[in-house]
DNA sequence: CCTTGACGGTCAGACGATCTGACGAGATGG
DNA sequence: CCATCTCGTCAGATCGTCTGACCGTCAAGG
């Protein structure tokens, strides 16, 4: 594990697991030790006005099963409600609850303390340089957008 | 998540993603479609010269008894052989059998593909950026060196 | 209108991955 | 040689995830 010359996709990986764990330890720290890392991955991408499950279990490729079952959870303690979705009648969304909104605060504020720590490392520029860089390889990355 | 300015931590995680989708897959077509990814996390790490399960569990952030779990599967598929520790009997080796080497260069090689369409996409000169950005950020985000 | 097919979501059942706690056997240092 | 640490396993539990079957609703074409 010592090359000098690692695959890009598991140098991608560090930056992400380290940052995972910081949120939720944050969370924790905050209260909010009732989440587990994949409720997370699904309440971080509740859109302010209502996500479908359908659409979340996409976004984070998980089965529509699966993320139906962790908003169960979600919801249980809390963090989300669903409500019907006005233009259609099969449809649900699924909304962040004020825990929730509570909680996606703490998150921001550590994710911000963490990229903080990371450009005081890599200096303003390279930091700048890495969002664009990561910004563009994301078009061919991810399927979603 | 139309943001133009996403955590990068989330950022990150959309390369990891893909690559390990794309190898697992590539793996998959080639025959080796028994290896589950939490499988290929640990056999990835397995080195040249056998490693500890300890070590494995470590580097790969799972609890031992999660490793040698995993261990036990890639053993009954081929892909791995414990071996004693020659320079400790309490511990053995896991060591990449010859299925295990036949499956690690194939996935190689979609390394190298995958990273060439990045390069492709992104231009070699930030695709050398990156690389060298993410290799400093490794300082601080990788518990192991 | 009604049928037909696509879509949104749930239920049931299974398996895989992961954890905590307890343990035995070997190593190591006074 | 004893106390203690380390390596790995066993047992049991929980969580995350999948496949497959199913029901209600939407939308388009006779």
């Amino acid at each position: 594990m010592a090359d000098t010359h690692q695959n890009l996709g598991l140098l991608c990986f560090y930056p992400h697991r380290a940052m995972e764990a910081r949120v939720l330890a944050g969370l924790a720290a905050a209260g909010f030790d009732d989440l587990t890392p994949a409720q997370g991955r699904i309440a971080a991408r509740v859109g302010p006005d209502g996500t479908r499950l359908t659409d979340l279990a996409a976004q984070a490729l998980v089965t529509k099963q699966t993320a139906g079952h962790l908003v169960d959870q979600l919801e249980r303690t809390g963090y989300v409600r669903r409500v019907p979705d006005p233009t259609d009648a099969r449809a649900r969304l699924v909304r962040l609850a004020e825990r929730g909104e509570a909680a996606l605060a703490v998150a921001r504020r550590v994710e911000v303390a963490v990229e903080a720590e990371w450009t005081a490392h890599l200096g303003e520029e390279d930091a700048a340089r890495l969002r664009a860089i990561l910004t563009r390889l994301r078009e061919v990355t991810d399927p979603w957008r």
